[in-house]
DNA sequence: CATGAATGAGTTTTCATTCAT
DNA sequence: TATGAATGAAAACTCATTCAT
């Protein structure tokens, strides 16, 4: 799948982008705060540092910005991704590694990604697939580092089970952060992933769970 | 917390409840299919069966039907689930239930949630906290259903392992509405059931794993 | 072929007619100073005498204020040239009242035709043979009144002739319009008629051509 | 009156010369597929081969682009009518070649005419003028000759009937470009011409009217 | 002289909301 | 109560023009 291009009227290169990265970090932290429906494309000149005509010499229309947002956002955390996870042996302990690794990108890029999650749905149809197979790809990374765990008889894991986890673990980085309203004020980053990680390694049954003392639990308003 | 009360010029109960019911039904049906933003309120009333003066006579801005909506989703969630959880033993048997009935639940519900979830962030800043809540008291069901376990001994947990299953199932039923695109691809419900059960229960290094028939592996696109 | 349907969201038919005359008339006002490209729907809506939302309750694009305008004085011109020429009998007396008839048209409705013929070529590709069909009914209808006169035995002419000579009648018409800036200094519209009608009939080799004294020859600008 | 001067920043009169033939050559090109009004001058820069910065170094406006089209359209009808009008005897021989030298240029220019009936209206009041002037003077051209003839005893015509016959000739001269659409259905150029000049020298009375066989009558769509 | 990035006023169009009937 | 015509603020997008390089 060829990555979408959203054309500009520049020629260079280099300034496209330049502008594109002023004009990504100004929407990112607009699209955060209202959302995309809710922010006007004056807004995002505006944050981004230029007049809404030089907004439209890199953009045809606003969906693009979205678009170029969503899509700088997977490239980082894919990018991060793929250095953590594709050089790991397929080992328990590099599994822990790679999963901790990815909850804490989820937790650095928190405002990206909640921004992403919200807004993704406004892509229109023929935006939408290019993102998702992101998504699926970086999901196989995690099929792959687990399937490499079963490999070498670490794990003993169906091909259903290597797919069900490997989402359950994509997910459960990304309700870090778009449930931190709710999971933030219980915990912190590192209990999260010392609870998650143990969970999904012993399940609730298992008498090896230890049992970590409950701190930051001001589950009070 | 009350629930926020939406004013109505009309003055007789029974006919406010019949129309809001047939604008929320209209309603659900056009935010699931083009979202809240691109839904003009026009059609709202035009599918919920009246004119677009009768509709401001029921509510006061278009946010209040994105609010009647998230409300009359909740409850019915929220009932449904009160329902199944509330007089459950606390064993593992029932809790087993308890989850698969919830995730019965989201299945059913796939479209209200997935409707749900894309728009309450667009709710405004005092109807948000009220619908937060909703989700944090369904959460808590679970974590009383866990806790009784725990009270019966079925199970060890310490009070941050209760929270963070209960989200994680929680969670784990959204997901089957909102990754749709990919899980359902996947798996059948039954086997979404089966498979994030056995992991919650046992883990992934649980021998116990059993190794169910992989069906409804047709990854391919 | 079937007359274009312009869309309206208003409902009362008497009504849309109303509003779209009132548009007409403030549209033809404009469209004479300044042209289609150099109004705007803003004002044209003031000189219909409501708001641009009005205005937009009862056509969809700026084009079919256009398209609408333009509509309408085809109907005004063709009915009255229906009514003049249809009943007319084949005679060269009837064809020359015919001509000073239409020339009399051109000349009350100068404003309308002026920018008509300055502005269909802006109607988009499918208004456009809509309105050239209804021009080719007009010149029609002088083709009729002169094969009428051939099948008298009033004249002798060939359908190509009668072809021409129709569309020169027309153009004479239009003429008298869009050549004001020079024509209306040298003549009054009755010199026109006499003028034009002679020349057509008698030709310039023509001894008959009757000297008019010359009155009106203030050519100096 | 003095030819309109359009400001350049440029010195060398050469070039300006060169660069505004480049510069007319892809407005005309452009004018006619989608009028003054909706070309850019972005896209008469790219048509012309230069940047838009390029063309502001030669002109001043938009508007000045069109008056230069125009005025460069009719500087060539004017010179090639005066070539071929101005040298003309007093003859009706030499009558109904100039008329036949009309309408040829006419038919061979026929994309610049209609081009530049179209616009003109879109030129500014100040440049009007000087444009009404040049048809002026070409329709002066066809007086001048008819006049002679006068002199010369070949017709028997009034001032008036002078100016209004050249006029005609003129218009009908227009026509055969403007109303192509409905002409060059019917008529090969050399017809067109036959039929006007005979119908011009008898009129419709004329028992001298040829009756050219009807060829080229495909009326049918 | 040539370039093309930047600008922002101006344009069309939409749509939530009101209110007279 | 119900209706739907009227409103106008606000939004996306365009494009003639300028000016630093």
């Amino acid at each position: 799948m060829k990555k979408r291009e959203v054309m500009a009227s520049v020629k260079d290169e280099r300034l496209v982008q330049k502008r594109r990265d002023q004009m990504i970090k100004g929407a990112v932290a607009l699209f955060k705060q209202k959302g995309f429906h809710r922010t006007t494309t004056r807004e995002i000149a505006k944050a981004a540092g230029f007049s809404i005509g030089t907004l439209y010499e890199y953009i045809r229309t606003k969906e693009d910005v979205l678009y170029l947002v969503c899509d700088s956002i997977y490239d980082h955390v894919s990018d991060r991704l793929e250095k953590e996870l594709d050089n790991k042996k397929g080992t328990l302990e590099s599994l822990k590694l790679g999963i901790a690794n990815f909850f804490q990108v989820m937790d650095e890029m928190q405002a990206e990604v909640l921004v992403m999650y919200q807004e993704v749905k406004s892509l229109s149809k023929d935006a939408l697939p290019y993102v998702l197979k992101k998504e699926m790809d970086m999901v196989g990374m995690f099929e792959n580092l687990l399937t490499r765990c079963v490999e070498n008889g670490e794990l003993k894991l169906s091909e259903q089970q290597v797919k069900i986890i490997a989402h359950d673990i994509f997910v459960q980085g990304q309700m870090w952060g778009f449930r931190r309203w709710a999971l933030q004020k219980l915990f912190t980053l590192e209990q999260y992933i010392e609870l998650q990680t143990e969970l999904l390694f012993t399940g609730i049954k298992g008498d090896a769970l230890k049992m970590v003392p409950d701190t930051k639990m001001d589950v009070g308003k």
